[in-house]
DNA sequence: GTCTATATTATGATAGAC
DNA sequence: GTCTATCATAATATAGAC
């Protein structure tokens, strides 16, 4: 009937780099500060577009915050979903093992995810109640399988997944969390190539029973 | 020649029970906020004193904020000396693993040590640089003492005392930062006392290469 | 879709009464 | 030492021009 409805194809790739540039910017800024210190003004001032377009294209911060949640989470997931589709026909101890590997190498790539998460999870209230009902949980299924298969094989010892789960993120994203202090007490820093590969394999053997 | 000068003492016994809870409420606020997020309004009403008498006792939020760091940092200190004293006369493997211990049992007291010290390094900035400067670093000589002495008798593998350091700590703390998310993944309470002796035991168990 | 202008509230800090 | 009142600024959010 109708011809088909218009379709403003550069105006909505403009429009979807910007939203990129504004979840990058909110990334950063709510993994650095927290929900309540973060400011959309701050993040649109990163993403250097005017500080309106964030209600328009997100609505409220509360909104924004979601939407940068959910965004990293996507980055998270295709980063494991791509690793495991590589990773094709590998005996169960090696995938698990380089699973595990890339998680810390994940942490290391992009360490505002664990801030991100290490804010939401201080702050709680019902903001985390979300975080874990759309994302953390339903997404620690997987890991719970993948630290389960890890037990099986001895890359960890035994005890409940769930703790386990957050004992080794504790000890994987621990050079990460401290990356500031650990600059400025050793002059180390921690996302220099040499020293994640040294951390990898220490995590790794910390954790190995085999 | 002068008298000696007034001394109004129960204003001043009255002054400090309300610096006191000020501290211990901006400790919670800094903690699970951070330096922006946190406001000397909800920090006084947490306190349940007016916010006016924050700027009078302690100056600026940024005042607060160093008193709040050197509040903490005292526990800390004065929980760990405290324990050193107790330790008299013990060997010196016992000794260092009791010390780590107690590490993880502060920690476990007073989870808003390790959230305080997390937005610090989270946020960097000058702040950080103040806090490494005047507490972090002083006090992380004592630690790395405690770090090499452990790795001489096996409780911690070989490697550089600064990251070793890191590692434990990370690997100390994690159920407790991740305390909120524990609770609501597996209905886990972190601070339980069982929780804290598994945990406790786990992680010297992880690390020790005895 | 992006901008300027603005309403409303929250915040850090100060002045002054008691 | 503690309170009420107030100022100046910053923040979230919205309205409306282009």
């Amino acid at each position: 009937m109708n011809a088909q409805k218009p379709k403003p194809r550069k105006e909505q790739q403009r429009a979807t780099e910007t939203k990129t540039a504004v979840l990058n910017a909110a990334l950063a800024e709510f993994g650095a500060k927290g929900f309540d210190g973060a400011t959309t003004r701050g993040i649109a001032a990163i993403a250097d577009v005017n500080h309106t377009i964030i209600t328009h294209h997100f609505g409220s911060k509360e909104d924004l915050w979601k939407a940068t949640a959910s965004h990293v989470f996507g980055l998270y997931a295709d980063r494991i979903n791509r690793r495991r589709n590589d990773l094709d026909g590998v005996d169960a101890k090696t995938l698990h093992r380089l699973l595990l590997r890339e998680f810390i190498l994940f942490t290391a790539d992009v360490p505002e995810f664990n801030q991100f998460m290490t804010q939401a999870s201080q702050a709680g209230g019902e903001r985390l109640e979300w975080l874990v009902a759309t994302h953390i949980g339903p997404g620690s299924e997987n890991e719970i399988g993948v630290i389960e298969e890890a037990q099986s094989n001895e890359l960890l010892g035994p005890g409940d997944p769930q703790y386990m789960r957050l004992l080794f993120i504790g000890a994987a994203t621990s050079i990460f969390t401290w990356a500031n202090v650990y600059k400025l007490l050793a002059g180390e820093n921690s996302f220099s190539s040499d020293v994640v590969d040294r951390h990898v394999d220490m995590v790794l053997d910390l954790f190995d029973r085999g």
